[in-house]
RNA sequence: GGGCGGUUAGCUCAGUUGGUUAGAGCGCGUCGUUCACACCGACGAGGUCACUGGUUCGAGUCCAGUACCGCCCA
């Protein structure tokens, strides 16, 4: 440490950072470290697109947070994924680009304000449509930056001076232009239909936005009077099942299947609708299911969905009992003002009372509830605007079709792919989109009424109406659904419909990346939208991105779904500032595989946070032996110089290039995250480092140059998956290395391996090594020799004598024994020994003394295992379809894998026989 | 009703063209007078890879079926 303490910067520049290069504390302390870092990068401007031109350029768009909130521990997974192709791109010297964003919400937003309003007494109503705008872009304005803020200490290396918050006036344009687009290709129209109303956000809803909800309810039994010849009620009656009697208010039929011999004679008689006294016809419709109830059904268009279609099929009238808050109207006479539950009991009540409720019983159907404030969804007729996404605009070309064969013909790939079916299963079978929301936060629909009732829809604000020149102009009222502008991103953000250098260097953008639970809502948008608005370009390059990445949901550790209400959410910012962002990012990206869904745990984030400690003082080693200078990395044209052990750290790191660029290749973020950390931890530190110990402390210096090349790789290698730690060492590291290097790790380059050092022989032997040592510490241990003892060890090497010898020093120092070499027939000095044995190495380690038959009984169970095994592989092996079929490189490493099991099982029995 | 996924060590999970004795972290047990690290190290225990059948020289991996759990769509 004192050594370290004297360093000065060779090349004498300035230190980037006060404590790297200096005295590295010895436990890594994220928080003095991270926002110093990000603020190093950012001001550097390495989150712009930079890099060679020859490359391809990769650009990905950020799925945009709400601008409500808070991010939760899904965008801090989105920010790990992300980060980590991202700056993988960078580092390649890819032109690399992310475009960071937030959504407007329309929905929550408005919520949120709507219950702030309510904290000062205040409904939105009272303020009015303008001053209730105005008051959500000042929240706005201040929450964007929050989130942006909140990224940044997830260590997004995002282009922050291009982040789009999707009410952005180029972004209204995009949407503008996309709406009157397709409205002059009849795509947009807006016409009367059922659709789903949440009477407490009052606004229509998409079918997406709502969830059907298994409830446990009950099945009312109503008896509706056949009324006879002379108009008056008979004593025979039709009962009708229903789990919504409050609705019969609005009854203008009853149907039963044509097919129904029950009902056969009674088609096209009339009923007298109970309490209201109504005359209802009986209808024949094969909707009706005959096992349901009694097969007869109550139709009420005016409030059921599948009632509605009956009623466009018999040209019922529609009536509507309830307003928009789901309370009774007038049409409900004697039930009008009150709420739906209570007009159901009212209306039950009344029934019994006048016998009219046959009976009762308990039934469990699926009910709408409102995805974002969980009320009860009300089906009602109402006016709203659509999208057609069927509807041919083109011959052969509508939004479904292509976006389902963009997908199909492999223009977007999605990954994993088994979500293929769940996206072209949906999209094949799409109904029209209600693009209308009934809120005031949001992109109002561009559609214009004069006062002589001609509709304008136009980009930008009319003046005048271009048929009567009337200034008396009112725009449509409401808002296109928030996804309407998400589904835009792509290109929008990227400047369309202006034709923009962005939009020409960086889409089709490379990747997309969200949770799978928003697929529908979002990137099947996007597909839709891009092919459409961009489609002047081709079906090869107007897809909004090439590669669309679905990440799993993250819940809690007992597997529940992560919600406010359960108060069991994890506020990544908090994990990030108590364990690291670093430790966060790892543990998340490692934690399972991509798509399926992960348990938190604070325990991973530990043991993250305790690799990232486990990272640091490996550097912290390497730095304190290597002192003020500087090295030349190892050149394989010095391979031969080498000592075996740096041979093999050198051919296995060369192996963890290969691995981690196959496994990037394959979007197996965790799997390359896991392999770097499996070489950093087990052979690195527990291996190499511990091996040039003795090295170093008797002058040799040749694991220097090793030891800080293979330090700098593995800092490269990790660094999209811990930036923080990782950039801080480096700024140590890369005073030590000769020849150039980047300023930053950020952008300096990834290591590719070159494979100059594979060394098959080294690894073998190393193995070999390794494994002895194992086998002197088992005996130690079993045999319960003291911690400071320092036992004869002697190896009667065979084929790997060579390896043992020149490893001697290491394997006395980190086993702690004298150690000897000697030949297979050498005789060993007097004494008690315990015997170990690794392939056709003989293994005795001195002991006090030695209890004969406990030695035996463990000779005899690794002889067992051992023949075993040499059993199983003989048997293999000596099967001729085997050796017809197999490759030949299996079947060699079986053959050398069964003589040294061979040699270990005779050496074994050998030494049974000599006790 | 249609579809998808999961089932591997006590717990959480890896294991992608089928190939030599199935791995990690956490937890557990024993030990730790060693100069990077106790956010540590060494050693160890712990698995009929849900079940049944099939394909194959060879199956955790492919196929069919069963059970249980979960999700999506209707």
């Amino acid at each position: 440490m004192a050594c370290l303490a004297a360093i000065s910067s060779p090349r004498g520049h300035a230190m980037t950072t006060p404590t790297a290069g200096s005295i590295l504390p010895p436990a890594y302390e994220p928080a003095s470290v991270e926002s110093r870092i990000y603020e190093m990068w950012e001001s550097a401007g390495h989150f712009q697109p930079k890099g060679a031109p020859d490359r391809n350029p990769y650009c990905i768009i950020m799925p945009p947070p709400n601008v409500t909130g808070e991010l939760h521990l899904g965008h801090g997974l989105e920010d790990a994924i992300t980060d980590a192709l991202v700056r993988w791109h960078r580092m390649q010297g890819d032109p690399t680009l992310w475009v960071p964003g937030e959504d407007h919400a329309g929905i929550a937003t408005q919520n949120v304000i709507e219950k702030e309003l309510a904290k000062e007494g205040l409904s939105r109503h009272e303020l009015g449509r303008e001053k209730f705008v105005e008051r959500t872009w000042m929240w706005v304005r201040k929450y964007r930056s929050r989130i942006a803020d909140q990224h940044r200490k997830l260590g997004a290396s995002a282009d922050w001076s291009r982040n789009v918050f999707t009410l952005d006036p180029e972004i209204v344009k995009a949407v503008r232009t996309t709406f009157v687009s397709l409205y002059k290709q009849g795509l947009i129209y807006r016409g009367l239909r059922m659709i789903n109303w949440c009477p407490r956000c009052e606004t229509a809803l998409s079918d997406l936005e709502v969830d059907h909800i298994e409830e446990q309810a009950k099945l009312y039994f109503i008896r509706y009077p056949i009324i006879g010849e002379g108009g008056m009620p008979l004593p025979d009656t039709v009962t009708v099942a229903t789990t919504r009697p409050e609705t019969m208010v609005g009854d203008t039929a009853v149907a039963v299947n044509p097919a129904d011999e029950r009902y056969e004679e009674k088609i096209g008689r009339m009923l007298m609708l109970p309490i209201i006294g109504r005359e209802i016809p009986i209808v024949a419709d094969d909707a009706v299911k005959p096992e349901f109830g009694t097969g007869a059904v109550k139709v009420t268009p005016g409030h059921d969905p599948n009632d509605w279609e009956i009623g466009q099929r018999h040209d019922l009238p529609v009536i509507i009992a309830m307003d928009l808050q789901a309370n009774m109207n007038d049409e409900a006479g004697p039930y009008a003002g009150m709420p739906a539950d209570e007009a159901r009991a009212a209306i039950l009540s009344d029934l019994e009372d006048e016998g009219f409720l046959d009976h009762i019983e308990d039934y469990s159907h699926s009910v709408a509830h409102c995805s974002r404030c969980n009320t009860v969804i009300q089906p009602l007729p109402s006016e709203q605007w659509w999208l057609d996404v069927r509807k041919e605009y083109e011959p052969g070309h509508s939004l479904s079709g292509d976006a389902a064969a963009a997908v199909r013909e492999g223009q977007i790939s999605i990954v994993p792919q088994r979500f293929e079916k769940v996206y072209l299963n949906w999209m094949d079978n799409i109904r029209d989109w209600c693009i209308s929301r009934q809120l005031w936060w949001g992109h109002q629909i561009p559609v214009w009424y004069c006062e002589n009732r001609h509709t304008i829809v136009q980009v930008t604000d009319p003046d005048t109406c271009p048929e009567c020149g009337s200034k008396a102009l009112r725009q449509d009222e409401d808002v296109l659904d928030t996804w309407f502008s998400s589904g835009l991103a792509p290109h929008a953000d990227l400047g369309w419909p202006d034709d923009t250098d962005a939009l020409r260097t960086w889409y089709p953008t490379a990747d997309m990346q969200m949770g799978y639970d928003i697929m529908f809502f979002w990137c099947a948008r996007m597909v839709m939208f891009g092919l459409y608005n961009m489609r002047e370009r081709g079906p090869e390059d107007a897809v909004p991105f090439r590669n669309v990445l679905f990440h799993g949901l993250i819940r809690d550790a007992n597997g529940e779904k992560m919600t406010k209400s359960r108060g069991n959410v994890v506020d990544p910012l908090i994990v990030a500032s108590q364990y690291g962002a670093d430790a966060f990012r790892f543990a998340i990206l490692t934690g399972a595989t991509l798509g399926a869904d992960m348990k938190y745990s604070d325990e991973r984030i530990a043991a993250a946070r305790n690799f990232a400690n486990k990272l640091w003082n490996s550097a912290r080693f390497v730095l304190m032996k290597v002192g003020p200078r500087q090295v030349r990395r190892p050149h394989p044209l010095d391979h031969d110089m080498y000592a075996l052990e740096d041979r093999w750290i050198l051919s296995r790191l060369e192996q963890l290039e290969i691995d981690v660029d196959a496994s990037m290749q394959a979007y197996q973020l965790g799997e390359a995250a896991r392999s770097i950390e499996e070489f950093l931890r087990n052979e690195f530190c527990d291996w190499y480092i511990e091996m040039t110990k003795v090295r170093l402390t008797a002058g040799d210096e040749r694991p220097l140059s090793v030891l800080v090349h293979v330090l700098d790789h593995g800092l490269r290698l990790l660094h999209p998956f811990m930036p923080f730690v990782t950039e801080e060492l480096w700024q140590a590291v890369r005073e030590r290395v000769e020849g150039d290097m980047a300023s930053q790790l950020i952008v300096a380059w990834f290591p590719k391996s070159g494979a100059n050092w594979k060394d098959r022989g080294a690894e073998a032997a190393m193995e070999h090594v390794i494994e002895v040592n194992r086998t002197i510490r088992n005996i130690r241990t079993e045999k319960k020799l003291e911690a400071g003892a320092r036992p004869a060890v002697f190896l009667r090497a065979a084929g790997y004598a060579a390896a043992l010898n020149e490893t001697l020093p290491a394997t006395a120092f980190t086993s702690r024994v004298d150690g000897t070499v000697i030949a297979p027939d050498a005789e060993l000095p007097s004494g008690e020994y315990a015997f170990g044995r690794v392939a056709d190495t003989e293994v005795a380690v001195a002991l006090p003394a030695v209890d004969i038959a406990v030695e035996r009984a463990r000779l005899e169970k690794e002889l067992g295992e051992a023949s075993a095994h040499a059993e199983r592989l003989a048997t293999q092996l000596g099967n001729e379809q085997f050796r017809a079929k197999a490759p030949a490189h299996v079947i060699s490493g079986m053959e050398s894998t069964l003589a040294e099991a061979r040699v270990r099982a005779e050496g074994l029995r050998e030494r049974l026989a000599a006790l």
